[in-house]
DNA sequence: GTCAAGAGTTAATACGTATTATCATGGGCC
DNA sequence: GGCCCATGATAATACGTATTAACTCTTGAC
């Protein structure tokens, strides 16, 4: 299998056409398998020469023409492997890979220059590389709202990993239910005789956040309880208002935030979960644990609920597979929230007391 | 700002230019900041319309007006993101990432080429898709002979990660000097009395195999001693011809294999270092060692040598970079072998008794 | 011989962008 | 008035691919 040139330079449909002794036209009928007729040898003297030369389309050309490449873009925020801190994402990643392989996509991550603040962008000096891509799929702890909106407006298909909304219309996505996994961990505390219960939530408001508020708003309704919803901003001060609301237990959006809380109940003398229960609004994945340079001791058992984020990247790329085949188009088929499995732990027992 | 249509598409320069009243090459000049001479008003009035329609570059026009697509292939035998499993390549392709995003290239990760006996392999139905990437970055435990020498034939623009050799011509490659790295293990046993120095190697054979040998039997022609370079295919065996031949020190290529034999040795009422000191030859990335479902314990603190897993994997895109560029063609200067340092652990120690 | 239909192939064009040779105009000088 | 130069702008073209209307040739029917 001798090379026919020595240099190797991305050999065009032009000179395939050339040495076939056929029209450029040609050449691209024969590649794209059409139903126009073609003669049965002039098909084989045109694929011998694909095959003897190594042809490799330019998916540029392609893409301006509008035409798919099977290849999926990735977008994200921040770096994809990071040096020595936690991997977010990672599980996401590992569903997103394997589901690729089985629809048959190659995956483009957008590495390239363009970062404001420390972040990626998806608009960058003026241009917006998705496009070389069928579709993408965005990930991120962070939302840039306008770029956001302005994916949305040019109908550039996507599907975001967490539930996104967009005042320039519906956004697909791939969420976890946490509005229905909040409520149910209320649930449990309530079954276990808790009747104060508060939320602690994230200080930066996002969808995520207020879904975790939403179930809990929900779940106080059901129990006609006045909600007490705080923010991890001070964590100091809502312990106190803890003490002072004689809380049983408290919700936490973050193993961060629940941590401190922990640190801080057992430093004035209160047991956990005896004393005081703690429930974790979203496990953190092993792979999200910083292996470098040493596990933090101890190891806190959370009670919490599993993210299914390997099926959440699963899922977006068929979401976004059916997209591009043009099975489906951006609406309620395409936002999808996955139910989250609670896991007992040790943070959470009965309501300490008369409470009860 | 408000946008001058409810914007569905993406503009073009074509339509920038008939809103300004130019014609679409003078919308080009203005965006690419030519020296080519506009007058000041029509730049205004240009970049008056580019601000308002918001224009964006297609990039697809663009590159398909240059010589590359800025794409790098990253081509792995076994999944990126692992689910469970050891992650062998994230530090390689954080290293990746980093440089990819300094020189400008988006990554392309290959997942959808077929699969024999459950690796990946490049060539599928005779075709090779890393072509529509324009280069392309190769790592695996495992390498395809026949798939190398192809690639090299080619004359296909790459860069392995790891050393190899192919009967088809020059490889480039990033790989770790192993067998430097293997000689300054035995230098340091050395100097620690130690006489009688045992190699342990992988029981399948390969460059980074032949590499540590390589360096172990440098170092024992140096000190005019004979080798004792086993297999790890059966440790039992091996260490009782440990136990046979005396030996004070042994090199052992994997930290599996490590373990076992320390097992061995303490079974057998050995100490190690004391009674038998082990080296490992080449540490295990943290991030290799399985975080599920629990971290092994005991944690051995091994005396070993640090791959450079990042460095490579960064090095390996400046390679290909230059070798895109024109600036360097695979010869000897796209074979680089990085220097592994040395890292002080528990399991080596003086030799043992008056063998010193 | 003429016409129509079928088989097979290609010239022309579009997609969006960047580049450059060419063109038009005005002013100054002889 | 003619020539030359400077300034400013554009027509034309290239990049690689996909698509389709148009074209050529052959065959069969009348």
């Amino acid at each position: 299998m001798r090379r026919m040139t020595e240099q190797r330079k991305r050999i065009t449909q032009a000179e395939v056409a050339r040495l076939a002794g056929v029209s450029q036209a040609m050449v691209s009928l024969v590649l794209n398998g059409s139903d126009v007729r073609i003669a049965p040898e002039t098909r084989a003297r045109v694929e011998d020469v694909l095959r003897e030369t190594g042809y490799v389309v330019d998916i540029m050309g392609r893409r301006l023409r509008g035409k798919s490449n099977q290849i999926l873009g990735v977008f994200t925020y921040e770096a994809v492997f990071p040096s020595g801190s936690a991997d977010f994402y990672g599980p996401f990643l590992g569903g997103i890979e394997e589901e690729s392989e089985v629809q048959g996509f190659d995956l483009l991550l957008f590495t390239s220059p363009g970062r404001r603040q420390g972040r990626r962008q998806v608009y960058e000096q003026g241009s917006n590389r998705l496009g070389i891509a069928d579709g993408c799929i965005l990930l991120g702890r962070h939302t840039d709202r306008d770029e956001l909106d302005r994916l949305v407006d040019e109908r550039f298909p996507f599907v975001f990993i967490g539930r996104r909304e967009s005042s320039a219309g519906l956004v697909s996505y791939v969420g976890a239910d946490y509005a229905a996994a909040t409520a149910a961990m209320y649930e449990r505390l309530w079954s276990l005789g808790h009747r104060r219960v508060a939320l602690v939530g994230y200080r930066e408001e996002s969808e995520s956040t207020a879904d975790r508020r939403s179930g809990y708003l929900r779940a106080c309704r059901r129990h006609r309880k006045a909600p007490l919803a705080l923010t991890d901003a001070d964590l100091s001060q809502v312990f106190e208002q803890l003490r002072r609301e004689q809380v049983t237990a408290a919700l936490v959006e973050t193993t961060d935030a629940a941590a401190a809380l922990l640190a801080l109940a057992e430093s004035a003398g209160l047991r956990v979960p005896e004393d005081l229960s703690i429930g974790v609004l979203g496990d953190t994945d092993p792979s999200q644990t910083s292996t470098w340079p040493v596990p933090r001791l101890p190891a806190v058992e959370w009670t919490t609920f599993r993210i299914p984020r390997r099926e959440m990247g699963a899922r977006a790329v068929r979401i976004l597979a059916a997209m591009l085949r043009g099975e489906t188009e951006p609406g309620r088929d395409t936002q999808v929230l996955l139910p989250c499995v609670l896991l007992d732990g040790a943070t959470v027992a009965e309501a300490p007391g008369p409470r009860r």
